[in-house]
DNA sequence: CGTTTATTTAACTAATTGGTTAATTGCTAT
DNA sequence: ATAGCAATTAACCAATTAGTTAAATAAACG
């Protein structure tokens, strides 16, 4: 009998080898555990190995060995941790997404004027992505997979922004006719849209437009500006 | 020493085993092949289950036994007619992108004021992709995994839309004062961005905003005025 | 120290997967 | 009909893969 280390049984085990009081606890241990980039602990070492793998294969791409590779330990030591292949895809998937949600929700829920949030929102959220650029590709990715198994995490996230006051935010600013009357949610699709994608058309766009590396992070960097001028434009009265 | 069938050599086995001559008329064969949908035959039938498993499931993610069983047909059909699972995949990649591109290509070429060919852009690009709708991720995913694999077959199709001619046409319009001044390569993006993400994002959509099928259905059908008259109006002076 | 507990490793297993083969069935032209 | 060729199948193979195990090493601790 093998006795895995707390950390993972709290979240992932459900509770069918440790008791689940327990969870609490060693969930709360987790997420620090995480957060706190300044520990290279082995587990920390698989994380970061298995997302990078993760984020670059997807789920059934990844091999568990690529992982153990690049985090430079052996394949039995995932196991060990993290007993399969699925727990460790649910930590870093939970981890990655739980980041990108809690700093955009900071600025969607922020006391600002509308104009004033949605430049920050499209900062925020292009400024999160390009730190982290294969995420939406794989979130996506993964959610067209099988979308019950990832949905209920991503939506249920603590961090997840307040969507429904900022609908109402724009409501009453249309109401005021100080914006133009459009759908707000086919407004909400579209900033999204023209955040997140060119990060996941990247390598199509580099070829098409026949620009490397560097004129894409300036791309990107001056893509805030124009999508926020963009958005603001089309909604003038 | 088994004979394959020509159709599958001429393009794909690289005239290792059938000499290149052979290659224009085997090629033409192919699109002919694959475009009128009225034969049922085996190759369409292993083609259509392979686009299906494909779309859904990605490259590593798709088996060979699940396009077999999709087709209704033994696994070793696949191999007989198409060789190994990554010619295969290049058939189902390359069909689904001529399509797509052809289309859209038409109304960019077509000769129209640009308020009418933004418009017809985007209500053929918004069209087509509801038609197929799997495609864009599958493109995306499959171009992030191996760029330089795809991205050639992708811009060097014959369909692929004058994106200079286009560009002139928004700069000349910049000019006279009709539009605002906008990045050219940033507006373009952003309306791809708009067309395409609520695709590929269209479960997690589904969740957030708690809309069913027939509710996409409609959001995609309003997306096309949407997004026209939002770019239109961005692009007001 | 010595014992106990946690970590790490190499070797192994069972299942899956892409691909092959050789034999069988069906079709077509003589 | 039947010889010859195309289409189809079941059984098989080799490689890969997630996951296990039992033994070895390192760390904690009395």
């Amino acid at each position: 009998m093998v006795i895995y280390p707390i950390r993972c049984d709290g979240i992932l085990f459900g509770g069918f080898e440790i008791i689940p009081i327990f969870e609490p606890l060693t969930k709360w241990l987790n997420i620090s555990v995480s957060i706190m980039q300044t520990t290279n602990t082995t587990e920390q070492q698989i994380i970061e190995a298995a997302r990078k793998i993760f984020m670059h294969k997807g789920f059934s791409g990844a091999r568990m060995q690529d992982i153990a590779d690049e985090a430079g330990i052996n394949k039995a030591m995932l196991h060990y941790y993290y007993r399969s292949k699925d727990k460790l895809f649910d930590m870093v998937f939970t981890e990655a997404v739980g980041k990108l949600l809690s700093r955009v929700s900071a600025v969607f829920t922020a006391d600002l004027l509308l104009e004033d949030k949605i430049q920050g929102v499209i900062g925020s959220y292009i400024g999160s992505i390009a730190e982290n650029p294969y995420l939406p590709l794989f979130i996506m990715n993964e959610i067209n997979q099988d979308p019950d198994r990832i949905i209920d995490r991503f939506v249920n996230t603590p961090s997840f922004p307040n969507i429904q006051e900022f609908m109402m935010l724009l409501k009453s600013e249309m109401d005021n006719g100080t914006i133009r009357r459009v759908d707000p949610i086919q407004l909400m699709i579209s900033v999204v849209s023209m955040c997140v994608f060119p990060f996941v058309a990247k390598p199509l766009m580099q070829a098409v437009f026949k620009i490397g590396e560097p004129a894409f992070a300036q791309f990107i960097e001056e893509r805030k500006a124009f999508v926020s001028s963009f958005v603001l434009s089309a909604l003038r009265p």
